[in-house]
DNA sequence: ATAGCCGTAGGACGTTCGCCCTATTTAGTA
DNA sequence: TACTAAATAGGGCGAACGTCCTACGGCTAT
């Protein structure tokens, strides 16, 4: 048996389920059909279900901020740890295959829907991008280090998208491969740029 | 007085709120507000929800075979024809900010919900997949030239998706600007390949 | 003039939705 | 063992959903 509360199911749950679904088209049975607990206790534990989306996000962001921290310490170098960054793909290309980028596509829902959660969604986007920034920025591309985060995160958006399209698990290696020759360039440019 | 038939009307509202506010998000009524129809009414058109998004495809496969026609003939160099593609980010610059890019957006909405039409309109991505494919193989470059194709659509879905997250419409003429200046090396590539 | 048909209006249908209330069970404390 | 609070079950609420039916207005053809 779990210790977990069940609570905390309820948001792991709606977490997949979001994913795998989308956030409107899951509905509150959808969830306790999942947890096996019944739909009215649910209100004891979230009121609507925008609270259970903001739950949702914030566990999310949580656990991104542990990767990044984590990224932070496994990797020697800044482009060592933009590397962790663009497997992502190939350690998710299942999932993603399927069901595109969690972040993408939540946020893209998110838009269309108008929703009160859209900016703490998006803040899922920031923090990789702040975090890359800073990568870049190590890596001595002080000047357009943000750009180059937003380029990055841009490519990785645009082949999780076609992936799930195409159900092409082999075009994310194929693009995957790219994104580590290109950012040896980037390292390269930086590194003549440094000597010049 | 507009002298468009009420079908035409219907497809034409339901595909611009299908882009803005998603498929599952519009309802019937929220279609028959724009056209100023009754609900009723509505089933003599089109029998259930799904037939008006078959129509709604339909409609967009053949504007989108039109304008790739058109680009045909107006392009006089398989790079000059490239760059049309390109450019559409530029032209729906304000759209692409606010609700992302029409095709990108209906796929991944169609893939979480298992939808029936989702082959479909993934045949919007394999229009210009193809299309560009055969640009590329005018190019020289028969090889890669589907590769190519697919990594020029990624890129483009990820500025979009990013451009509509962060609301940024900069964004999208940075990366428009990178992806010609990608497009000039490639075409430089195949030059020094075929002189050597 | 009138019969027939296309297009429309208005609303009813059964279902499902998010949301909310209350009675009951479970678990912890005195 | 008695009391209390947390947690749960079950179901009801109004609204909105997609779908469907029927009656009616206005053309066209005879």
């Amino acid at each position: 048996m779990s210790n977990r509360t069940t609570r905390d199911q309820i948001v792991e749950a709606a977490d997949r389920l979001f994913y795998r679904g989308g956030y409107e088209h899951t509905s509150f049975s959808d969830i306790a059909d999942v947890v096996q607990i019944s739909r009215g206790n649910f209100y004891y534990h979230f009121r609507t279900k925008d609270e259970i989306l903001d739950a949702v996000v914030g566990a999310r962001l949580a656990a991104t901020r542990r990767m990044l921290d984590r990224w932070q310490l496994e990797g020697e170098t800044p482009a060592d740890r933009i590397r962790s960054f663009i497997d992502i793909l190939i350690d998710n290309r299942a999932d993603i295959k399927r069901y595109g980028c969690p972040v993408g596509t939540l946020c893209t829902e998110l838009a269309k829907l108008d929703h009160p959660s859209r900016p703490e969604a998006n803040e899922l986007f920031t923090l990789f991008r702040t975090w890359l920034r800073r990568q870049f920025e190590l890596l001595g591309r002080k000047r357009d280090a943000d750009a180059l985060a937003m380029h990055l995160l841009a490519r990785t958006q645009g082949v999780a998208t076609l992936a799930s399209a195409f159900r092409d698990e082999k075009f994310i290696r194929q693009e995957a491969r790219q994104l580590h020759e290109w950012l040896q360039s980037q390292t390269e440019d930086t590194a003549r740029a440094a000597t010049r």
